[in-house]
DNA sequence: TGATTAATTAACTAAATGGTATAATGTGCC
DNA sequence: GGCACATTATACCATTTAGTTAATTAATCA
């Protein structure tokens, strides 16, 4: 998988607020599925999908005890995310106003 | 629009990466439809949508100049994305393991 | 006015997503 | 073995997404 590839699964794993409740939920310790299931009106199975996802984008993983599939944060993926938005952080410190560059036509790079 | 539904926005507008093509691209100065474009293999009309997308979600913004429409990044939505991932920054850098969690079957809060 | 350029709209297709209900699997316990 | 529980698999449905081609709108320019 490209870095390309697993910031597209993280972004759309995190894209649903089911999915991001789940996260706020294991970043407390892990969880069975039927416990993160329970604050949800969805069905198990609906749930199941959910964790499938953040599993396969790597932020979620899971180990087994006895009939328990126990699901833990992993924040790898997050930090990704983190140092992708990290590019950008220059633009809104700097108070740079996109209204402005609109109206003004202004094309050059703000400053690098 | 509510904060989850920004955040629901942001990050599936993320999700791709012509999206996040057109954003780098756009960090550089504002740029019509047609400079956005032009890296790319897909079609006119192909672009735009994604250009929608990003609106929608506040990451573009849209002026008028004859008969171009220049798009200039917004970064709120990246800094909403950006303190989102803050609340589990702690995690990653206390080194917490989510291997070990599962294995131990730790079911506390790490600290807080 | 007519031609050209920039961009969007419309109509359509294929695939992915999010959800359901129900059935199946695996594990511990009596 | 047989029951109960936790979880996943299957099959299905509705909606959304990403893309296409072709037509349309809007503005400039000769």
């Amino acid at each position: 998988m490209t870095g390309d590839e697993q910031l597209d699964a993280a972004f759309s794993a995190l894209a649903h607020p089911t999915r991001r409740a789940i996260l706020a939920r294991l970043a407390k310790g892990t969880a069975t599925v039927n416990e993160l299931a329970e604050p949800f009106d969805a069905t198990l199975p609906a749930i199941s999908k959910h964790i499938r996802v953040l599993e396969a984008a790597g932020l979620v993983l899971r180990g087994k005890d006895a009939q328990f599939r126990p699901c833990a944060l992993d924040t790898k993926p997050l930090e990704a995310v983190a140092s992708w938005t990290d590019q950008y952080r220059f633009i809104w410190e700097a108070r740079f106003d996109a209204m402005d560059r609109i109206l003004n036509g202004m094309k050059e790079t703000p400053d690098e």
